[in-house]
DNA sequence: CATTGCATGTAACGCGTTACATGATTAT
DNA sequence: ATAATCATGTAACGCGTTACATGCAATG
């Protein structure tokens, strides 16, 4: 139920047609909540449905844009503060590791420093894309990085944990 | 896809009956891959077409017991090292983040407070996990722990997170 | 004999992915 | 002209969740 808060969020900050979101997705949330093309524009005509989102505007090409209604604020907020976040996370990195005993010492250790590559890899993209964002003052930039951060800090935590792992399996 | 390979790694371990299964789940790949009894039971069946389980014997109360097959085994070796894990992880706990300039800054420094305080406990239950299966020499035991491990960083990693980026928000 | 535990399944619904389909407008 | 970009949608399929349905066997 939470594609539909993303794209009321990215709503709050302005009116946007289905398209532009489908952007502002790949700039932004892309790393935290994936999306694709047709459950955004299925979920944009859900939330006009429910009342959340109006369009405001028609333009050329069927453009049809959409803004938050009080509504889809007040909805917005409630999720924010008075829903808990999920907890499970599934990893299916993390799955296979409860079953490296079925290959060999050798590969297992090869899967383990592998990850821990990928992990760095990752950090250093996300560094990357730091430098990228470093300006900004819009309220997605200020909080991205705060997100941006997050990601950071755990890819460097799963790297650092792969390679002490690595090093558990003789 | 990867029920199916959770399920196999459990059997890799020795014949059991869905039922069986449903339990070692709850005791090991639960904080990793949750999984309900009615998705169990309908990918065992699923695996016994596609002949990578047999049932080996069928008990009292209808009870079936499976057996991973070679072919089982050969997949779950395939999937361990020839599939790459998923890099996408959602998160609605972050997800939110982005979207913190739409409450009080104060309510905004609680939520984070929050997170905080709910990864410090979810650390510390894991704490309590490994004092409890700190014994235990089978394969999911010594490997669990390694899983643990990941779980115990993970949370830290989070806790202190959350609690820097309470500090960014003025 | 009643409760608890063992044991398997079905049905409905929603979310997410992939692929497909269509067409208008702008830039070169 | 034609290619790139803008722009919206539909359809099929699979995975995951929740709820429901059923019944046997062991224990006290």
């Amino acid at each position: 139920m939470s594609l539909r808060h993303a794209a009321l969020g990215l709503l709050s900050e302005g009116p946007a047609s289905g398209y532009d979101l489908m952007k502002l997705f790949e700039v932004s949330l892309s790393n935290t909540w994936p999306a694709t093309q047709s459950q955004l524009y299925a979920e944009l005509g859900k939330l006009a449905d429910a009342g959340l989102v109006d369009v405001v505007a028609e333009g050329p090409r069927g453009r049809k844009e959409y803004a938050i209604t009080p509504e889809g604020l007040t909805e917005l907020r409630r999720w924010i503060t008075d829903v808990e976040p999920a907890r499970a996370t599934r990893s299916d990195m993390l799955l296979r590791v409860f079953f490296l005993a079925q290959i060999s010492p050798e590969r297992a250790r090869g899967y383990l420093h592998r990850q821990a590559e990928l992990s760095g890899k990752e950090a250093e993209r996300l560094e990357g894309v730091r430098g990228f964002v470093e300006s900004g003052t819009d309220n997605l930039s200020v909080y991205g990085r705060i997100a941006l951060e997050y990601g950071l800090r755990i890819s460097r935590a799963q790297q650092e944990w792969a390679e002490w792992a690595e090093e558990q399996i003789r």
